[in-house]
DNA sequence: TGTTCGTCAAGAGCAGTGCTCTCGTTTTTT
DNA sequence: AAAAAACGAGAGCACTGCTCTTGACGAACA
């Protein structure tokens, strides 16, 4: 039973898997807006009906595409940190940018159903919330070792933390176990200036107005990196 | 006929202010995607036909609200900042971003539609330019100030901006003359660390993540403050 | 005062959407 | 072999944005 399923099963994940492909390149060309389920069952030469035998509704179909979406972003985030030797800290903080700019700029629709405004009628259900920590565990992991290798480094005159936040963010604490609060919050600050940024250049905020963005981009996030306290090697 | 147009046309703007009215409601309630021409119509007791003498597509309403919700955004940050007292630059930032943010929160729909994903077949005309620098020029005229009092410290060790990014920006640029280029991408860095928070925040990407949010916010929006050298008077 | 002319709301209609239900057929299970 | 489950096709519902035509009303002009 396990090894060989049935002849059902066998083309019931294969037509499954065909749904979310023909509905992945729709995406990327039409936008989250333009997926439609009957042009999906017309491409595949089915009626629109029988595609509620895979997916029960829209939604569901779009939460399969949000899931493979966090993982294909967590990925390229995991590989593009990989690739730096593990004691550069900025490095690897700088190749997790760039990951992720690379990744949104690639795939503008899927990120923009990732981290742009949620679908209309659309709740995410719990599934998706494993995959959504893949990119801010990097980014913990790599502060977390910054600061057991005591390299980092805080700027001076910077704020403390107020004593409201003390026992804040729990779960973004764990991420980097250890590490003390006046870091933990500028490992925060950095986090939503990489994404605020990101949003902003795929969105097309920074049409007209910034021309070399790879390089601003690479700048803003080395500015981020010393509030954090990472310096160069 | 300046003073007194004809009744027609008197009639003319009311009926359109009143569909934007409506619009606007709806997109508060329902979101960007449920904003149905018809759905105004039946409110306005109207044909749906009716509509498109006052506004020729879907989209040209859209592009109403748009530049309306610039302009109430604009207009919150401008308040929210001149209730500083001029010297007081830290201040002033704190108070814009703070500004920034209520609104977001209180006009979620309408925040998405300025800063979220682009609506799907949607390309923002030109009308949309002028209302959308508001914010940053009050970014913009701050840091000028501060410069210009010598209230600015950047933090030691701050990376320069790489030779690349010389003549960048010059939109950005003409909002705050005559401050020097490490200041100018560090203020750069501060709008995106803005509305990168604000965006995650509204997006519910801090739901059971952050509980004290205006706290956190207030202590990151400090952080970036330090970066771009502006400290507590 | 009477008549044209432009503006307007209404209605029907087109092509498209998500989704539901039913009806035979096919495959799996008992 | 019989019962049960899964499946594709088709019709249909309520809805969308948008177009076109029709008839009525008001304003300007002769």
């Amino acid at each position: 039973m396990t090894a060989s399923r049935t002849a059902r099963e066998r083309v019931r994940a294969e037509l499954t898997r065909e749904i979310t492909d023909i509905a992945r390149r729709q995406l990327a060309t039409e936008g989250a807006g333009g997926l439609s389920l009957r042009a999906v069952a017309r491409e595949m030469g089915m009626v629109s009906s029988a595609i509620y035998r895979y997916f029960p509704s829209r939604d569901d179909l779009l939460t399969a595409l949000i899931i493979d979406g966090y993982n294909a972003l967590g990925e390229a985030v995991e590989q593009g940190e990989a690739a730096c030797p593990r004691e550069n800290h900025l490095g690897r903080w700088l190749a997790a940018c760039h990951a992720v700019r690379d990744w949104a700029l690639a795939h503008p629709h899927e990120y923009a159903l990732l981290y742009g405004s949620p679908v209309p009628g659309y709740h995410a259900p719990q599934d998706t919330v494993a995959a959504r920590a893949r990119d801010v565990t990097v980014l913990g992991g790599l502060i977390a070792d910054a600061w057991r290798a005591g390299a980092v480094h805080l700027p001076d005159r910077l704020p403390a933390p107020p004593p409201e936040l003390a026992s804040q963010a729990g779960a973004f604490r764990q991420l980097m176990p250890g590490v003390p609060d006046d870091v933990l919050w500028t490992a925060a600050s950095a986090w939503t200036a990489l994404y605020g940024w990101v949003n902003f250049e795929v969105f097309g905020q920074f049409n007209n107005v910034i021309d070399d963005r790879r390089a601003a981009f690479d700048h803003a996030m080395r500015l981020t990196a010393t509030t954090m306290g990472l310096t160069p090697v």
